[in-house]
DNA sequence: GTGAAAGCGCTAACAA
DNA sequence: TTGTTAGCGCTTTCAC
């Protein structure tokens, strides 16, 4: 478009059909004042002469974009990248655009994030939080302008935002369950950011379970980090290192367990037989290391396709756009970092 | 945007300087003809009242949207998110948005893609090709109208596209030698589509390497698939059937490479003594893998500063933006997989 | 150094 | 069922 040959608009179409551009307009959009027969004829000979819409001068016009913007931690991990590909598949469907960015886990790139697709003016926003996120201000340029926002996995709650999540507490109360009914009987936390939900409630359920089984819960095996493999490194370090050593390890997510499950062989520490593991997310690395990771897995294309449709919904005022909250189901998967031997 | 308060324009800044728009225009983005102290005054004002350039009025009349899209095969890789974090960096300082979409792997899933991406009117785009494009031909509304094209690791020789890469035949050379010296003489081969150069590359480059080292190329043990975990497994069960049995192989990426060396712990083959592996790309999960994985790292950053870098250029016409092709270093990663005991 | 004015291409209220 | 018309907000040529 910058150089070559100028557009066709839709008065190059209408004066082909002697007609006025409005009538080509509605046409092109079977708007149903328009005469069948003519409709047909406008949409032939448009697409015939290589006519495309020219979004600027409708957005400009019709002051909306048609455009979600989409605010993730990162884009490197199955997770994310699937619950993408839902949202895709269901704003493609429903002709917006996505303009996707990754807050690479900081507030504070996420902030720029938020206020570059606020300045691209996007009709909604579908976010899911950074790691270190400590307030929600920079969210109030949105709400300011009625943009709606649909939280998923990472969410928060203001303004009534729509969310989609798991059960994480469920979720974080079956994980150390089952490592407790393998006999586990001392079980780290290796956890995340508390002002997240998902490492909140996943440590509160984690909690609820060691007291629902009689089993009292010890700070010093509480482990809060960024998740990362390093953190899984130095954490079973500190808990190796510690007299009263734990016999499990729930960890909030793939990579920390995998990491913790790693380091711990390197150490002479046996996986599941000293200490069990339980990690979260269900990343395909978790069939790779060995013994094989117990995680808890969830479905991320849902996420994304009820994220997208709840989005449309709001903008377009229909269906059941009230809704608040959206709960999907979870699933512990069991193998082999966490079966004792029976 | 879609119902709050309506938004400030120059018309209104200018009002209340009482100027005319068209200094307000150029004082905000300093413009030389206007005094440096009215430019202060209107900057200051602009945003003092919250003003936010629409980027719809000015993307019309400029015929430029300054925006760039993305297309690549799949987002859910390590290697691939951070291409694309490096593209991210260096356009946002250049003040371009970003339309990152994934082909999934698709030929047709990408013609849409590209299209859409079209209609979008971007200034240019950023394209690694999916697994099974067979041809250039959805490009040509790009190149009809001028819009420059980079391609970066799947790359595609036409119109004179920019292209940025690593040498895949040397790095095919050198896994493939390097299992040689560690004493392999029968060495498969896991490849990707040969119609993708990074595919055909690695696999030019692991049958010189056999030549060089008096090795006969035999086909029996070239297995080309979609690189999947899946294929991955079924190779080896291939391999394995065989009376004469392999005792290395180079896989085209990591997942095929690490499916294949935990499937052949579950057969009981040994890796690296009865099976030498290498890999190529070196995701995190080739670190988790036992034995770790051998494999070539190469620098998805760089991969994505360059390719935004060349493609800016050639949109602002400025440094040398007919360079054709850039060749970034790549280096063989060597780990347990491949080392045998000395 | 600043302003007036035209127009980018589309949409929708209103008119017919 | 179709047409007329008035902008959406910005940029830029031309004039002063």
């Amino acid at each position: 478009m910058t150089k070559g040959n100028k557009e066709i608009t839709i008065y190059d179409v209408a004066r082909a059909l002697q007609i006025s551009p409005s009538t080509v307009s509605r046409g092109l959009k079977d708007h149903p004042h328009i005469k069948k027969e003519t409709r047909e004829k406008i949409k032939a000979l448009a697409s015939e002469m290589g006519y495309q819409r020219n979004k600027f001068a409708s957005s400009l016009r019709k002051q909306r974009t048609d455009t979600i913007g989409v605010v993730v931690p990162k884009l490197n991990s199955y997770f994310q990248a699937t619950v993408i590909a839902g949202i895709e598949k269901i704003t493609n469907m429903h002709g917006y655009g996505l303009l996707i960015s990754q807050s690479q886990e900081s507030g504070k790139q996420e902030m720029t994030c938020i206020s570059t697709l606020f300045n691209s003016r996007v009709d909604g926003m579908i976010v899911s939080l950074a790691y270190d996120t400590k307030n929600m201000n920079h969210f109030n340029i949105l709400f300011n302008k009625n943009i709606p926002v649909v939280f998923f996995d990472r969410v928060a709650d203001c303004h009534g935002c729509m969310s989609v999540i798991i059960d994480n507490f469920k979720a974080g109360y079956e994980a150390t369950s089952h490592l407790i009914e393998q006999g586990c009987m001392r079980i780290a936390h290796l956890g995340g950011n508390l002002l997240r939900n998902v490492y909140s409630e996943r440590f509160k359920g984690y909690k609820q379970a060691l007291t629902d089984n009689g089993i009292k819960y010890d700070q010093d095996v509480l482990i809060i980090s960024e998740l990362s493999d390093e953190a899984g490194i130095s954490s079973v370090h500190k808990l190796m290192k510690m007299k009263n050593r734990p016999d499990g390890i729930f960890a909030a997510n793939d990579a920390t367990a995998v990491a913790a499950i790693c380091e711990l062989q390197k150490l002479g520490v046996k996986v599941p037989e000293e200490i069990a593991i339980a990690g979260f997310n269900n990343e395909p690395v978790s069939k790779v290391v060995k013994p094989n990771l117990t995680t808890i897995d969830y479905p991320a294309i849902d996420m994304g396709e009820i994220a997208a449709t709840s989005l449309i919904n709001k903008l377009k005022n229909t269906g059941t756009s009230n809704l608040s909250t959206i709960v999907l189901n979870h699933k512990l998967i069991i193998r082999g970092s966490s079966l004792r031997n029976k």
